[in-house]
DNA sequence: TATACGTGGAA
DNA sequence: TTTCCACGTAT
């Protein structure tokens, strides 16, 4: 009975060899390793920005706003004391502009509750607004070197795969845990996003070049549906953008960017639909209830406090 | 559990 | 040119 005397392997299917698995992932990144230089400043602050802007926005794009942003809010306590509206403007480009209000809204917390600090405890990180559970494990193990499992996109799409099966969330988060080598909570989760992000990308994996391919139920056969498909943690398909209300909302945010209020006669206008004013005026106000923007008097839409 | 939420690069 | 693809949280 070998496998008993494995390392913790709670949730894992048991033909999953975890300790070569580890052994040959960790060797795969450490000779092509891409990390982020800030990931490893112990930063919390550093570390919980570009997470949250790493939230659905990919590392090429986050890098340059990433260092934008901590030049000019470099603490919660600088973040906390600015205008929200501040805060949307430096988040120009990124999308997903509510991001911006909640982690506004995160600095905030850290100030008035942790001493102006981003806590490192999962259960108070969790309970930062827009940190949920990609966000929080992703701070405790880079900023603080937690043994905790990151879920992302392509951590769950690696874990369905090694295992053959498509997991619950609760599952993928206790595999992910167990996963974790005892004090390489960094590197692992690294290494982990790498692969799932250069070789075991969503179509036509690189199965040839992977290194655990040896611990993998799947391997790419053609014949086998993809475990990743509809399994925790991996995206699914979305509705087109051009001609969406998401659309128009970017537009409106973009407008009180350039100037702090739009005028209830231009509303329209600015967000794309002359035609339609009606659209607009619904949509302006999914933004003031989203923090991103408030109602002028007269009806036009104003730059949030 | 399904849906809303932005942008830009690649195909 | 258009379409596809990448990317977590809140409700």
């Amino acid at each position: 009975m070998a496998h008993r005397t494995e390392p913790t392997r709670a949730g894992l299917d048991p033909s999953v060899p975890v300790a070569e698995l580890r052994r040959t992932l960790l060797e795969w990144w450490a000779a092509t390793r891409r990390d982020l230089p800030w990931r490893r400043t112990r930063d919390g602050w550093a570390v919980l920005v570009s997470e949250v802007m790493l939230q659905q926005t990919q590392v090429a794009r986050v890098i340059p706003r990433f260092e934008a942003f901590m030049a000019r809010f470099g603490d919660p306590a600088t973040c906390a004391a600015a205008p929200v509206a501040a805060v949307i403007d430096k988040w120009h480009g990124l999308g997903y502009n509510r991001r911006a209000v909640a982690l506004h809204a995160a600095a905030t917390a850290c100030v008035d509750r942790h001493d102006g600090v981003v806590p490192a405890q999962l259960e108070a990180l969790l309970a930062l607004p827009g940190v949920g559970p990609y966000t929080a494990r992703a701070v405790a193990a880079f900023a603080h070197e937690c043994d905790v499992g990151v879920v992302d996109t392509n951590v769950g799409r690696i874990l369905a795969r090694l295992g053959g099966r498509s997991l619950r969330p609760a599952e993928a988060q206790t595999i992910a845990d167990a996963l974790v080598p005892p004090g390489e909570a960094w590197a692992w989760n690294q290494a982990m996003m790498d692969l799932g992000a250069g070789v075991c990308v969503r179509t036509q994996p690189r199965c040839d070049q992977c290194p655990v391919r040896a611990c993998c139920a799947w391997q790419g056969q053609p014949a086998d549906a993809d475990p990743a498909d509809g399994s925790a943690g991996v995206g699914r398909g979305q509705s087109r953008f051009a001609g969406s209300d998401r659309q128009g909302r970017g537009r409106l945010v973009d407008g009180l960017r350039r100037q702090p209020m739009v005028t209830a006669a231009d509303l329209a206008e600015v967000a794309g639909w002359p035609d339609d004013p009606e659209r607009a005026r619904r949509v302006a106000a999914t933004l003031v209830a989203d923090g991103l923007a408030r109602w002028d008097d007269d009806g036009g839409l104003r730059r949030a406090g």
